[in-house]
RNA sequence: CGGGGUGUAGCGCAGUCCGGUUAGCGCACCUGCUUUGGGAGCAGGGGGUCGCCAGUUCGAAUCUGGCCACCCCGACCA
């Protein structure tokens, strides 16, 4: 296997080849759309099965609605299809015929759509143009629905999880009877996100709104959650929108309240995506690959036999046999990698490569003094545990370890979140040491989007936590009442 | 969609300017032996419509024309 690329070097080659070295994801045949590879897949299974845990804690139900979406649809809600009309994959046809020297096929023009259909980048339409027979009364209210899907959005220029022409993600889609009861939804689904990115991802996040220029399409309130990669860059991790009546008003979804008068619906919708995989990866890893905290490793341990001869392997396995045992019994995910093709230390970095937290190894002298060695993932580092409590020391050691991970990234952005107060020390900010930037601003999109020309820094959010503080713009020098958080951003 | 670049073995590349043996190298792959506590060594071996189509020529990976695909940088974006 090759040498991964420093981070220090080039830190987006470094992510690249950190995806496909770990085996995560490749390029596939289409433009822009990856291939998942099984272990990236199983890794993504862990984020969708807690998440749909919590989805379903929260009094949240899993349903499916099409793929396809008439291109009608998309005309209704005005800012909506401003929003999505460049990047939409449109069906014309429906059926392909061989081309007259039956050497290739074509589509056939005689097999035209009526009407073309989209490829939902996103599902509001459909649903709510489905929820409109759903909803008669204030009774059928709230809806509470999410579903696991994949969009496609043509993006231009794309990065494996990062940004995919088609990716996969779940959207929470719900339907309210009030105003309020919307508004709650949508903030808690925020925080939900935050609760999953933080717990188990270990990255920490600022969960803040997004100004009117960055809100999602169709949206009255976007709440985000923005975290810190390596590199300064800020990515977006989930999105909480509040619909207001929008969408109840353009596909005319409305309820006889207990007054027996007709009222539209307010509407939530939220999503988050395979791009979690991405904040993952930047958030964690290190120039030897992946780093997986534990409460998201499909493989939390794994162990790696050292041995001379047959019988030494037999010895060992049936030592390693016996800890895998107790293992299950504790909860714990592990991998027994006995390949007799691959020798320790190429074993040794390829499961450093894909971010296992701890790998035990175990050879004859482990095996004549009762030990293993134990290496932990995070920090690098190995010691000698006594076989007698090996349990008991993984587990612990598993929970140190995802603490750590979080610490670290916490640490790190909070050396780089600086709190500025003038446009010169803007500038420099951004130019030499980025990060999260404070500052405060005059609520304006004209002076948000002048920022962003003159610096490639936007406005992630204005976080919820923001304190009242009387300031001026740092940019305009008008007054503010609060500052927001400024980064490049993914 | 603007600017730049690249298509030669699974991957990374050399060869192309200046046409001429059987198209070569590294990694990966296969076989054997020795190895196995941090990415093994040696020996042998397999794998190619040189992106596609046409043209020039005795002869094209190499020259000419057309087409296609992908990558990088911008604008757009979860």
């Amino acid at each position: 296997m090759a040498k991964l690329t420093k981070r220090s070097e080039n830190y987006s080659q470094w992510y690249n080849e950190l995806v496909v070295m770990a085996d995560l994801a490749e390029q596939s045949a289409v433009r822009g759309c990856m291939v998942i590879k099984p272990y990236g897949y199983s890794i993504w299974e862990k984020m969708h099965e807690i998440l749909d845990r919590m989805f379903k804690e929260t009094g949240h139900t899993n349903a499916y609605f099409p793929l396809f979406i008439p291109k009608s649809f998309f005309s209704r809600e005005a800012d909506h299809v401003e929003g999505f009309a460049k990047e939409c994959a449109v069906v014309t046809h429906y059926r392909l015929r061989t081309n007259a020297d039956k050497t290739a096929v074509e589509v056939d023009p005689e097999a035209k759509l009526e009407e073309e259909l989209i490829v939902r980048p996103t599902s509001e339409t459909i649903i709510w143009n489905t929820y409109r027979n759903w909803v008669k009364s204030y009774r059928d209210l709230p809806i509470l629905v999410n579903q696991w899907a994949n969009v496609v959005r043509w993006e231009m220029r794309t990065r494996l999880f990062l940004r995919t022409a088609e990716f996969l993600w779940q959207e929470g889609h719900t339907a309210h009877a009030t105003k309020e009861e919307a508004m709650e939804e949508a903030d808690k689904m925020v925080h939900v996100y935050a609760d999953f990115v933080e717990n188990y991802l270990g990255v920490p996040v600022v969960i803040g709104r997004k100004t009117e220029n960055e809100r999602f399409a169709g949206a009255d309130e976007t709440f985000c959650i923005e975290a810190l990669m390596q590199d300064g860059k800020a990515l977006q991790a989930g999105t909480s929108h509040f619909l207001a009546q929008n969408f109840a008003k353009a596909f005319d979804v409305t309820f006889l309240n207990k007054e027996n008068k007709p009222e539209y619906v307010w509407a939530t919708s939220w999503g988050v995506s395979t791009r979690l995989m991405g904040a993952l990866i930047m958030a964690h890893s290190d120039d030897n690959g992946l780093v997986l905290p534990p409460h998201l490793a499909p493989i939390q341990v794994v162990i790696v036999p050292i041995y001379k001869n047959d019988e030494q392997f037999a010895m060992i396995s049936e030592r390693v046999k016996d800890l895998c045992a107790k293992l299950k019994a504790a909860g714990i995910s592990y991998k027994y990698d006995d390949r007799d093709t691959q020798r320790p230390g190429f074993k040794f970095a390829e499961w450093e490569m894909k971010g296992v937290p701890v790998r035990l190894a175990i050879g004859p002298n482990d095996y004549e003094n009762s030990t293993w060695e134990v290496a932990r993932r995070d920090t690098l580092t190995k010691e000698s545990v006594s076989d007698a409590n090996i349990v008991e020391h993984i587990k612990t050691l598993l929970e140190d370890i995802q603490k750590n991970i979080y610490k670290k990234a916490y640490d790190f952005r909070a050396a780089h979140t600086y709190k500025v107060d003038t446009w010169e020390e803007f500038k420099r900010v951004i130019e030499e040491t980025p990060g999260f930037i404070s500052a405060h601003w005059d609520g304006t999109t004209e002076t948000e989007e002048k920022i962003k020309e003159l610096t490639k820094a936007t406005i992630r959010c204005i976080p919820l936590d923001a304190e009242e503080e009387e300031g001026v713009c740092v940019y305009s020098g008008k007054p503010s009442k609060r500052r927001v958080l400024f980064a490049k951003a993914y």
